[in-house]
DNA sequence: CCATTATAATTCGGAGTACGAACTAATTCA
DNA sequence: TGAATTAGTTCGTACTCCGAATTATAATGG
């Protein structure tokens, strides 16, 4: 919406449009991830390492990969999430140096709360798309995180 | 990805694809605008203020609105981005007690640059889009964005 | 075999973000 | 005018994040 009243940038002209949309959107859904995990007293960052954690059990090292920080920062993450019983530290496979981390029950559980309440805040941006726009959608965003960064 | 192989939380199923996409996305593009504006030592919110001083001249609590935040975070916030010579406060409309933010041409150009290079960091997540799959996207972003929170 | 180098994780200090509870100043209303 | 309201700020606190230094365990090569 911006693009249009506003002089170009670079010669991307034609994806300006697009481009302030997802960025819009990206807001957005942020906002609606952040308001769920406040509500469980979590930052967004935590909400998303529970989110993994339901479906992984990585070292803290591929965490931090995963989630774009320095093994430091997540450290102290983990830390908290810990004293809060969200998750365990155990000592990882073969390597005498490595940690891994796995969920508790009570984290599976907040974390089984909180995307359930992701899924309903979510879906009414959602519920109206027909079948067909459902499918392009799931395709383009396939495309989309598959050309994403290393 | 992720929903196929977990147990169902709500009673949403069909849209849960969706909305794990969704997010998938989100992240992804959070990244991508972490990274600009971390290249020119802008916090994300920073940047995003900048985004929006582009077009607008708000006061104070209508930025913080629109931003989601508490109007002490956003006056740190602001105050650090004068001390850089990004914008200024200056005293606002007929009442005395309102300031309105204005952008600087240093803050102004800054913000140019940066959204140059978010075009150009996503644009290749969209670049081969058809023409009628953009129309599609543009549509559900509209869609989204007009049934967002208050 | 052992010294060197590399890797996994942690600790520490510092800047920034964000909140909520005061607080000040200007405005509105009763 | 006096009592609420509203706009913004300040202050204290907790958390996030980074980068540099540190510890401990591997892996390598002479």
């Amino acid at each position: 919406m911006a693009a249009s009243r506003r002089r170009r940038s670079g010669g991307t002209g034609a994806d300006e449009a697009l481009v302030d949309s997802l960025v819009q959107v990206t807001f957005s859904v942020v906002a609606v991830l952040s308001r769920v995990a406040t509500r469980h007293e979590l930052s967004l960052t935590q909400m998303r390492l529970l989110g993994i954690l339901r479906d992984h059990t990585p070292k803290m090292s591929s965490l931090a990969r995963h989630l774009g920080l320095e093994r430091s920062t997540l450290s102290g993450l983990v830390d908290r999430a810990e004293a809060r019983g969200l998750l365990l530290r155990c000592p990882g496979g073969g390597d005498g140096r490595s940690v891994e981390v796995l969920i508790t029950r009570e984290g599976a559980a907040l974390a089984e709360l909180g995307y359930g309440e992701v899924v309903r805040a979510l879906a009414p941006l959602v519920r109206d798309l027909r079948g067909g726009e459902r499918q392009l959608l799931l395709g383009i965003a396939e495309r989309m995180l598959r050309g994403r960064e290393p």
